[in-house]
DNA sequence: TGTATAGTCGACTGAAATGTTCAAGTATTA
DNA sequence: TAATACTTGAACATTTCAGTCGACTATACA
């Protein structure tokens, strides 16, 4: 899991998708022009969230793009992870090199706090971002802590 | 916050001589062999740690590196921003161009996540990944969150 | 039937970041 | 003084980032 620019790019195209698709298909250049990001930037990563099943696209004139669930199926981690693709995860890729305990150790103490980071991101819905009650953030703290600490939580609003 | 390899080799580093130090200065080149990572870049890396106060060096045989702190005062946050350094947080880098209702809106919500997510990476300190049983409580944590939102197919590589 | 709309695809670009290597220092210990 | 080890700076190939361009296909509508 790496975070950019190019994951933020793509979240914030989705939220603004999200926010719009109720009057029907959103096209890139309305996007492009209200979030200045460059269209044919945009061409690139809705292409990659179209081939990882995120958006769904409609040609022709009044077409464009919409979800491809509901907002409360996509995921932070789901989008990020379908723009930013592979990458290795750890330095030894399987098992490899591992014979080394000290090495080992540490390999599987990254793949854990990696497992953590990625649980956030894909505890994030985009119904979560749109609807958030604007400037709560402080609160939210708390609220993550429990989780991390493996609180339940109901159906909702992360935010 | 961006999250990189660059912060992946340095948190990795960093555990590397968390776990040795008490046999005194700990050296790049132990490091680097243990590690598999280049000596010269290990030397970019702890030039940048070395300048945020995050470790110490002794020069001179028997020289090395040290931690600045306790386990306890270094978290996985703290070497990331060392190594990682500036990169604007939102697109709109402070007010400018913020006019617009919508743009204000996402950029909101991002660095409202991008707060969370640094949140949650200051909440880890070297103590805790050093110190960690190995893997249990996450990957059970992992499951529920899962059960939660209702079985998804992706399951992405966390890595 | 055209034509304008809008997505699709591929190649290509300059700039930056990654990760590595080489080389020449300086401080410290023995 | 010699060996050790950090310090600094430069150069480098490779990859990614972010954007551009051009040609193409599918669809709605007049």
């Amino acid at each position: 899991m790496r975070l950019t620019t190019k994951g933020r790019f793509a979240v914030t195209a989705m939220i603004d998708l999200a926010q719009r698709q109720s009057n029907g298909p959103v096209t890139l250049a309305g996007i492009s022009e209200r979030q200045k990001i460059s269209l044919s930037y945009l061409e690139q990563l809705f292409g990659k969230l179209r081939r990882h099943n995120i958006v769904g696209s409609v040609r022709g004139p009044g077409g464009g793009y919409r979800l491809a669930r509901g907002m409360n199926e996509v995921t932070v981690a789901d989008i990020i992870a379908a723009v930013d693709e592979p990458l290795d995860a750890t330095n030894c890729g399987g098992m490899e090199n591992c014979q080394d305990e000290h090495r080992c150790m540490t390999h599987d103490l990254w793949t854990n706090l990696n497992k953590r980071m990625h649980e956030y991101l894909a505890s994030v819905s985009l119904h979560d971002l749109v609807n958030q009650p604007k400037a709560k953030a402080v609160a939210a703290s708390v609220a993550i802590d429990d989780r991390l600490r493996g609180a339940r939580r109901d159906n909702v609003a992360v935010a």
